[in-house]
DNA sequence: ACTTATTTGGAACATTCGTTCTGTTATTTG
DNA sequence: CAAATAACAGAACGAATGTTCCAAATAAGT
């Protein structure tokens, strides 16, 4: 970062500017944001402490505090990259996919699968926060249900052009299947934090999937 | 409770028994079990500070320890007795019904109509507790899924008793069917917590509820 | 009245909490 | 070199954490 060093000069009040480079940032400052919030993403907004987040991050205590502010501001911050993460995944792995069916198959298959590879049980990140924070903080509130609406409303433009382009055929209301399939993907992310059964699992999807036709 | 006195008689040897009468206990363990569970389930294990307990029990902080043990304990036992009348409550609210379809559908509008009629936002003690302590603690994570498993069973019972008296007509595998239902339903008490909207889930559960026929 | 034991309020304990502060070290440009 | 400041280690802060302890008050039966 430049640093710009006023002056005055004498008694002519006039200012000059000159440049000093003071010292480059040592950490990568997003770097440091993803292992927040992989850890607050693990342990919950309470049960991590500023020590956990020292020892985590690899940074000075004083240096969090400098970065980001305090414990609240470096969640929240933590909270959104999570959130533009999901995001644009989503759009991305949609957009990737053959059709619709498709589309939604894999999608559940893959927090399936998600869930039995993650050894730490992380579950969802949104999810955690809902049911840890809810309703403690107005904000957080806020950007939940900026984010539900935001996640519906994928799913259901994804439904929408997949019958446009003749992909499905189904006369459900293309909304209310796109509220019902992001419920059933928190309620997977739920259920497949506790020792999940794949089988199980992705059997159970297959009957809500047949929905689709 | 009744303290029976031992003594020695002398040099016979012989034990005696008579009793005296302590001090009753002045409230109702469950009760405080009760204000203990609600202060569980609404706030999570770790954002309850024993403080806070003291001050929603009415009872001593010394009585807590001598009552429950510590914390953990009390939780536990919190978590117990809601896993107990929840359960108790699903089976009763089962047989009530006329049907199985209308089974399902109150049920899942009960969901519904209990997120929105909660102030609290609590949401449901289940899931909160599998999003903030799973995998921890590896004793809780046993009852969470014998509690999953319970419910899908019940579920499923519900279901096939439904087919077997002809009310149920559908070729879809009922325990996957079961394991449906048992997600949404945790979806439902994730995605109830931010600001509900009636109508949208009640339409959402519409579409599930079309695979019964 | 005496005995027994529960319940009480409140003090006390060592730890940990989130946060701030104080130096010291390190790095880059003028 | 000097100037500037990011990043550092670590102490320090008061408040809160979970837990234990103690003396006093209370209630019921002998």
């Amino acid at each position: 970062m430049i640093v710009p060093v006023s002056y005055l000069c004498g008694s002519d009040n006039i200012t000059s500017t000159f440049y000093y480079m003071p010292r480059v940032k040592l950490f990568d400052e997003n770097e440091v944001l993803v292992k927040a919030m992989n850890l607050f993403w693990k342990q919950g907004y309470s049960a991590t402490s500023v020590q956990d987040l020292v020892s985590h991050l690899g940074i000075n205590r004083a240096s969090i505090y400098d970065t980001f502010g305090d414990k609240d501001k470096l969640f929240k911050k933590s909270f959104q990259l999570y959130r533009k993460q999901s995001r644009e995944g989503l759009i991305q792995f949609f957009e990737n996919k053959q059709n619709v069916k498709i589309g939604f198959s894999e999608l559940f298959k893959n927090a399936i699968q998600e869930a039995i590879n993650d050894k730490e049980r992380k579950g969802c990140f949104v999810v955690n926060t809902i049911t840890e924070l809810v309703p403690n903080d107005e904000s957080l509130n806020e950007v939940l249900e900026i984010n539900k609406q935001d996640f519906i409303n994928i799913f259901f433009e994804y439904l929408k052009k997949g019958k446009e382009i003749g992909q499905l055929k189904t006369n459900q209301d293309l909304k209310s299947l796109a509220t019902l399939f992001y419920t059933l993907y928190n309620g997977i992310r739920v259920v497949s934090k506790v020792r999940p059964n794949k089988k199980e699992l992705t059997d159970s999807i297959k009957v809500a999937l047949s929905l689709l036709f």
